[in-house]
DNA sequence: GAGTATCCTTACAAATCGTAAGTTGTAAGC
DNA sequence: GCTTACAACTTACGATTTGTAAGGATACTC
């Protein structure tokens, strides 16, 4: 048989996609997450005017939308100090924490393949 | 000095994102891509239908544009077979295989905190 | 009572995505 | 000869999401 591509369907190993996987990408993937996801896994309890400080190009509105995904998920916690001025700070629960590891990974990935390309 | 927020900016380890890491995770995390990547993490080459048909709700035009993203950044490579009907395979190149320990790890966090949850 | 600080909202334009249909090129069925 | 089918896309268009800029709530300071 020559090398080529399968023209009858292979019975074999058929791929499919993971639903759990699927979902968690598809949750810390949306834009800015990610970023935000880093800035509290190195920072502890960080108020919302430091998260917007630390990522660039990241509005007010985006960073409240995410917060809000991100708490309504448990992924991260809300604690309001009654100011004035009011100052909250958010930080990671534990599930939230648990991310460190594939974020360690990514990372190493970005820093050797995303060095010099474009 | 009292729990809580901190009134004035502290000078110490002022967080900020990893650009490397945030192009990573803002290309990867584009919607279907996770999914995308996962599946030909498994499946060697395959072609545009088969992936098609293992990420549910995934259309034409998305699998289209996120192949043709992928394959721009050099995570995966296309491969033509001239028909009729002509047939193109899809495979990770190295730079995509190894971002293998990322999903991996993902995957485990998703299974141990997304089995429960909606 | 104007200004400041903090954490959000709102309004609207721009970009992205979902859905469905069309395209190309050949071969098989009627 | 005309229609159908396959495979991998493209195109068109409405819906959702995001970017940008401005405003608002609250209470303190000058």
């Amino acid at each position: 048989m020559l090398p080529g591509p399968s023209t009858q369907a292979p019975e074999q190993a058929r791929p499919a996609c993971c639903p759990y996987y699927h979902r968690a990408v598809e949750l810390i993937g949306r834009r800015w997450t990610g970023a935000i996801l880093e800035i509290l896994m190195q920072g502890g309890s960080l108020r919302f005017s430091v998260i917007a400080a630390a990522v660039p190009d990241l509005s007010d509105r985006m960073l409240s939308d995410r917060l809000k995904e991100l708490e309504a998920h448990a992924l991260v916690e809300r604690t309001v100090f009654p100011g004035p001025p009011v100052r909250v700070q958010y930080a990671l629960t534990h599930k939230g924490q648990e991310l460190a590891p594939t974020l360690t990974e990514l990372k190493r990935w970005a820093r050797h393949w995303l060095d010099a390309s474009a």
